[in-house]
DNA sequence: TTGCGTTATGAACGGTGATTCACTATTCAA
DNA sequence: TTGAATAGTGAATCACCGTTCATAACGCAA
């Protein structure tokens, strides 16, 4: 069944993200599932594969969106990195979990052990890089700006924020959230 | 002798930042520090201890540079975000490997288990935002923002940037650096 | 109903490494 | 010089889970 595989993924994401990954027992995971403690290793090769396809899942969801916006061609890297921002605040209000979890433990994918996530993590740095390459270009953006450095800027602020509004469970609006972020972010750059 | 203390500190700081806290081995730290296992119990009441005092060390710095900060009555908020992201950059140039400890082990301060910490970060926190506040209300930045957000997507900005340059081991040169990040901020919040 | 393949179980195993502690070394006041 | 207090040691202990696997339950075609 992939719909017990799934439960597995909701119920580790929950865990992890609540206990943080090494303290996290595979146990609870399993109880929370409503499954036996074996049951995991039909479903995953280990307890870091699990974290593997959480990571996975939400990254290329990213990707996904920065290869759409690549192909739009009447769109100003502005607007561009609007839609980026906008993207990324939906995911986290739709799944804060996940955002506390990326951000706790980041490690994973900073020096991580997985050469999949570290390649769509860099895939999507590369493509934020890019749109901000061409913003500087056209003089859309701030000339002295290295677009690399900018882009950890942002993405690491974006990061923060959304996983503390996560934390304290502070009702959250998420379109004056987005205006916010927005401001910060594209101001910083011009 | 505080001289023993302080090798281990040193040497945890070390094993930590390269390995990680979780696979970092007492053994190792202890080795390093050229004495016995059994010997690092008797300055600190456990693994975690040490790992909390390489923490407050390092905020209660950042800290008292806001405390001097807002002693000063002559300067613009501006300056002192100016200030400050200039403090917290010179840290880490002079020790990356604490730079990369607290990013890896971030999950230590936004779930941690140390009040003590907890405390620490939450006053850094707090001097910061009452400086954006100011430079708010005094006109200096843009009157939409909510300064508490503000804040964390500057720190959160700043940290994660810092910790890919001391990640890829690229010679980063700190002056250009902190004009840098001074612009992305300083814009953002105007 | 039976039997076989598939799926699930959770007690038991095993590796790991933090922590302890019985013992040794050092220091220093008398 | 001595011996008691202090400091240091590292092998042995112990708790902790991730993982395995012998067994059970299930689903279904014959």
């Amino acid at each position: 069944m992939d719909e017990k595989k799934e439960k597995i993924m909701q119920a580790a994401l929950q865990v992890f993200s609540f206990e943080g990954y090494h303290k996290a027992k595979i146990s609870k995971i399993a109880e929370i599932a409503g499954i036996g403690a074996g049951t995991v290793y039909l479903y995953f090769k280990n307890k870091e594969a699990i974290l593997e396809e959480l990571f996975i899942n939400s990254w290329s969801r990213i990707d996904e969106k920065l290869v759409k916006l690549d192909e739009i061609k009447n769109m100003t890297p502005e607007q561009k990195i609007r839609e980026i921002i906008g993207e990324i605040i939906e995911m986290v209000a739709q799944n804060s979990d996940l955002a506390r979890l990326i951000l706790s433990e980041y490690s994973f994918w900073s020096a991580g052990p997985s050469t999949k996530v570290n390649d769509y993590v860099g895939s999507v740095m590369e493509r934020t890089t890019k749109i901000i390459s061409k913003g500087i270009e056209c003089g859309e953006f701030n000339k002295s700006l290295n677009a690399k450095d900018a882009t950890v800027f942002l993405v690491g602020g974006i990061w923060h924020l959304m996983a503390a509004k996560t934390i304290d469970f502070t009702n959250v609006d998420v379109l004056s959230m987005t205006k916010e972020i927005e401001h910060l972010a594209v101001n910083g750059l011009k």
